[in-house]
DNA sequence: TAGTATCAGGAACACCTGTTCCGCTTGACC
DNA sequence: GGTCAAGCGGAACAGGTGTTCCTGATACTA
């Protein structure tokens, strides 16, 4: 849509990066509730500056998520030894960014994304991403063919939210996606 | 620990009861982050009445939810043909409440409860009542032996997040609690 | 019916939020 | 170095929240 931005002053554009690290370091504290004021202190930045890169609260968030789940999306394409072990890690490994970051959860929200959010790109790509990964899996026989899209987002995002809000361990991870994957293998 | 309170006057028990119903519809509608304010117009009374029921915003808000976690209880002792959909039943009904009014999902949160929670003696009913039911259906071989509750709760209170936020479907529950009731069944 | 403790209503208070605005500062260019 | 648009900080604004408090109404009792 837009072009490349007209260059910034220097010091404008060192800022916009230490607003988005400390909207980074912020959200991952409070969750998507965290205030621009923290924000603010956590970047050691005026309110003003804030407003000044980004036009509103909603933006900036949008804008953190949007680079997490880019970097996420990265590990899509990584290599696995068999179609199954490809899906069920990259679900494991959004679970995990959801327990650390808190804010992964709102990606996979509802059936299709709301259109005036920010994060419909992003949130598209992530559901492309998984629909590759879980028809590949089909084919290759290691989930059952019945399994569809809205009901592996619905559990995946329910996952992700509980991660989120308790902070699953490790261990407790590890144990609940054994049990949710396991459902969505084959019958035997 | 307090024994029956001294009789009220007739109104304030008739206020006391509608702010109670005001306060379950208007929880349903807008979730925890309900204001005091849209209770107090939804039972048609002053803010200061409410104040004179309830000592704050979260007593009242505990009060209703230890009113429908009651009633769901009452749900567990119902018989049913096997233990195993026993348990699944249950499960079960307990997500139809979490879509349906948007604060069953706060009962099962973490491992252990809260202690400062006004909610913390049904929380505790909860779980007992989910553990009675998964020991009886893994003594019947309905369910895998190696499930136990930190995933069990875990899981079901992914699925009431869930379903509470992107207010699940029918069908779309059904689909998804039957993937995930089935990684708890044992592997043949 | 009169008296009184109980209760209702809602303005007021204190605090938090996102956002705007404006005087001051500073980096970039000639 | 001088100029000035670009950028900065933070007070101020508008709107929301939970809670308190005080005046006046009301249900009970005698």
């Amino acid at each position: 849509m837009t072009g490349e931005a007209r260059p910034r002053r220097a010091d404008a554009q060192r800022n916009r990066e230490r607003i988005l690290e400390a909207a980074e370091v912020v959200l991952a504290r409070d969750g998507m509730s965290a205030s621009v004021r923290a924000v603010a202190q956590e970047a050691g930045v005026g309110l003003g500056t804030i407003y000044r890169h980004f036009p509103t609260q909603e933006a900036l968030y949008h804008a953190v998520i949007v680079d997490r789940t880019r970097r996420l999306l990265a590990e899509a394409d990584r290599p696995s030894p068999d179609p199954g072990t490809g899906l069920f890690t990259f679900l494991g490994r959004i679970v995990v960014d959801a327990a650390q970051k808190k804010t992964a959860a709102d990606l996979l929200a509802g059936a299709g994304a709301d259109p005036k959010a920010g994060t419909a790109d992003v949130s598209r790509d992530m559901r492309q991403a998984i629909e590759r990964l879980l028809t590949a899996a089909q084919e290759a026989g290691a989930v059952r063919p019945d399994l569809r899209m809205p009901e592996l987002l619905a559990l995946l995002s329910g996952a992700c939210l509980a991660a989120e809000r308790d902070q699953w361990s490790d261990g407790l991870r590890r144990r609940a996606l054994d049990v949710l994957f396991d459902g969505m293998r084959p019958r035997r």
